[in-house]
DNA sequence: CTGTTAGCGCTTTCAA
DNA sequence: TTGAAAGCGCTAACAG
């Protein structure tokens, strides 16, 4: 049987409430008790329940999302996946609650991280807009002991726990590659859609892209990015009217959202040429389009992954406790028609 | 707060005792009384709080990994995964112990599992041979109570709980389609290097290979498949015998293991040829092939997350919970260089 | 600084 | 057929 605080209150000749105070680093223990505790903590290889530990505490995980209020296919499956969570709460002993704030906005979001220090969640886990004050705001409270992980897009250098989502610089060449490899000998020009260039994981997948492409297939030249704000209307009209001026256009590279206004615009436009697509974020119109032979291969990013990835592991850290760092591990999925879920 | 047997108990006007009778479906209590409890448990929302049961029980759960002895870097990747799931087990309260059998020889597994339902473990997670001997056995097993989920390659039509592995038909389709998409406008002739068809995932794969390669790809000809018994010597002899002997050969399809011997012919006799590969599972051994341009694609199934699944999954039926579908799906990871874990 | 005691929500004897 | 009471491993008052 599994050593418990008995068995070391005994071996070390103290009291359970002693036991707790060691276990739990709470002071008012003398140097040289907790010493004896620790060492028989460590003789008989005890392990904390910490099932045990939640239910006399009565512990919750109260938890909250940022996400940006946009209004995309991929932000509504992320909302999804939350609520799902939310279903799970009682048997999680998790108390989730999510919050928008509107996109792009670093002031907004900064606001909101002050005001959520002082009701004191145990974990936060946003969206990040990449600005210097949201950073600097992040590593305040991270350093105020808040466990904070960021979602889908990460934070440039600063402190938070953990980041759950892709690599976007892996994903951004791995299109590079299977978009150079599918157009084989062609040689032409490759337009490229991104919702904001003020966004880390659109920069990163276009730096990622421009590497390989650059490094591999010379034949192939990337024209002037057109960005669609990661809507549907935008992108219809842009990419609509790189088609009809360009004839050059073999290929075409959609790192954000809004995906359906460039489905409709290929579909309109490209009937007759044979252009390779690669898009980000499988949905009912990526998933679609990728069944009627419209776009060629779908990179994605597991939204309930993310979601109870973020929820794990701000978890643990409330609890000092390690993760799997392979399970948290957010990987880039790549779609064909033939491997659709 | 959520309600608790002791609400339940005073609602229905009964003690603790029998509301856990009633909660576990156990024998004596009247059929009355049962409906009162029935409607508190109803009425009141009751969620069980599974942690403070098995806290009650002292509940461990005693779970057998069943698998193959066979000599290669994904079983000993898999077995390295139910290691680190051993040294979790404190902390999950499972009970793992792993058992060999003799590979592709239905009658040794039989005779395991045979032996297995004598000491009553709560779940057992095997690598299966696709044998109607086996199906039978794990049918009679699973009438009898005990959770069972298959490992990495599925049981025909059995009534296994649960399924932890990925599609291989849809593997192989995917297979079919990179290479043919890589190889564009070039025909020519395509080598499959597979383990054994004796064993489904290989088959399925197979299967879903050629049927992509016949409807879209009718200028590439598959010739008659290698079976390398996932064995690097046979496979390095095969493979090195075939490029020898046939100029045509414009890629090559590696469905199983042993891929150690692939590669080593490949750098022998393709050097000068302009070759695609694509291989399953991703090892030392692959992954550097990958990076040196030898393999152009890995499609890999995570056994780290078929391990976690299986074990998730086996301790969900044997406490009759639901599983999340999403989570225990095991995808099919498509690996390039640039989006290497 | 340390110990005693009464729970957390559930299960399990043992009696009635 | 039902109930009372004693735990499971841990924490949290409250005394001392």
């Amino acid at each position: 049987m599994r050593p418990t605080v008995h068995d070391i209150a005994a071996a070390a000749g103290v009291s359970l409430a002693t036991v707790d105070r060691v276990l739990n680093r709470r002071p008012g223990v003398r140097h040289v008790t907790r010493e004896k505790v620790e060492t028989a903590i460590r003789q008989l290889g005890y392990i904390r329940d910490v099932a045990a530990a939640n239910l006399a505490k009565g512990r919750t995980y109260p938890l909250v999302f940022i996400l940006p209020a946009s209004d995309n296919s991929f932000m509504h499956g992320l909302n999804g996946e939350i609520r799902q969570a939310i279903l799970r709460s009682a048997a999680e002993r998790t108390d989730i609650r999510t919050i928008e704030v509107p996109a792009f906005d670093p002031a907004a979001l900064v606001a909101m991280l002050e005001e959520l220090s002082r009701e004191k969640p145990c974990g936060v886990a946003m969206v990040a807009t990449d600005a210097p004050e949201v950073c600097a705001t992040v590593d305040k409270l991270v350093h105020a002991g808040f466990p904070i992980v960021t979602l889908v897009s990460d934070l440039t250098g600063s402190l938070r726990h953990h980041y759950a989502g892709v690599d976007n610089i892996a994903a951004g060449r791995t299109a590079a590659r299977l978009l150079g490899r599918f157009l084989g000998p062609r040689k032409g020009e490759i337009a490229v859609l991104a919702g904001s260039m003020l966004v880390r994981d659109h920069r990163e997948r276009l730096e990622g892209f421009t590497a390989v492409m650059a490094e591999e297939f010379p034949d192939l030249a990337i024209l002037p990015v057109l960005e669609g704000r990661d809507d549907p209307e935008i992108a219809h009209m842009l990419v609509a009217d790189a088609l009809s001026r360009n004839a050059g256009i073999v290929g075409v590279y959609s790192l954000g959202a809004g995906n359906r206004g460039l489905i409709r615009a290929l579909k309109e436009k490209a009937v007759d040429r044979t252009l390779t697509v690669i898009a980000h974020e499988l949905t009912v119109h990526t998933r679609a389009a990728l069944i009627d032979n419209t776009i060629d291969a779908i990179l994605n990013q597991d939204a309930g992954h993310e979601v109870r990835s973020a929820i794990r592991v701000l978890k643990a850290k409330a609890d000092g406790l390690p993760v799997i760092d392979a399970q948290e591990r957010i990987r880039l999925d790549i779609f064909l028609k033939d491997n659709l879920p």
